[in-house]
DNA sequence: TTAATATGAAACTAATTGGTTTCTCTTTTT
DNA sequence: AAAAAGAGAAACCAATTAGTTTCATATTAA
């Protein structure tokens, strides 16, 4: 997160309406009417919360004619991945191997998650 | 999450200084005091923060003559890995389909990536 | 047993958050 | 050209948050 950023993914993903919309743009590009329309709030309620979003660039806005539509932009999700990965070694699955193995490409350790798979 | 929980794992993470109290966790179980002389801040401020984590079950606290020692409990993180794998599909990662094999199981996709990996 | 240590609990405060309403501006539609 | 639709911005508000200080209680150490 750069200093000007007021927000980062783990203040946005906090609230649940937010990680609502994130899903909802998921799917696909939205308009923020049309966005507005899967809650029970204003259109000024949901624009804030797609500036926090966009603030910690998970999504990003274009404006075509009057619409502004926004798309989800997954990237600082791996900054959460790998914040969560760390926390791996206490959660003890083959999952967080995995996830050592791919993200450090070692190709020894990925042997023996196969032998794993295959016996 | 519970309803009557107050805090869930996502607002839980939301705050920096939790997010270095559950590092710290990570290593070892600690009692309260020895954590606060980590930050800048009260006792009282990281008691807080502790009672905050403790009703995401991210830690428990026992209480050990006049010392109350908290330790890590990684089980909600699971859930934050659930959620943040839907989104996985746009990251487009090998890591993302070696998450959905581990976690479905499926051998035959497990092949594929293994010859990936081989080539 | 007295002092020091570790914590809990309560009251208070400033800043932030998540919502509202109102008004304006731009763009489309009729 | 007039009306409708989509959005931005500002002002406002109540609740929550993240910290503080103070005081009380329990436990260990000298």
């Amino acid at each position: 997160m750069s200093a000007l950023q007021k927000y980062d993914i783990y203040q946005a993903i906090a609230d649940p309406t937010r990680r609502e919309v994130l899903k909802l743009l998921a799917e696909k590009e939205r308009p923020i009417s049309e966005i507005t329309s899967h809650f029970p709030m204003s259109r000024t309620a949901i624009a804030k919360h797609l500036h926090v979003l966009s603030e910690a660039e998970l999504v990003v806005g274009k404006k075509v004619g009057r619409e502004k539509r926004y798309r989800l932009q997954p990237e600082p999700f791996s900054e959460l991945k790998q914040w969560l990965s760390y926390f791996d070694q206490f959660w003890g699955n083959k999952l967080s191997i995995l996830k050592h193995v791919v993200e450090k490409g070692e190709k020894e350790e990925l042997k023996v998650i196969k032998a794993e798979y295959e016996s």
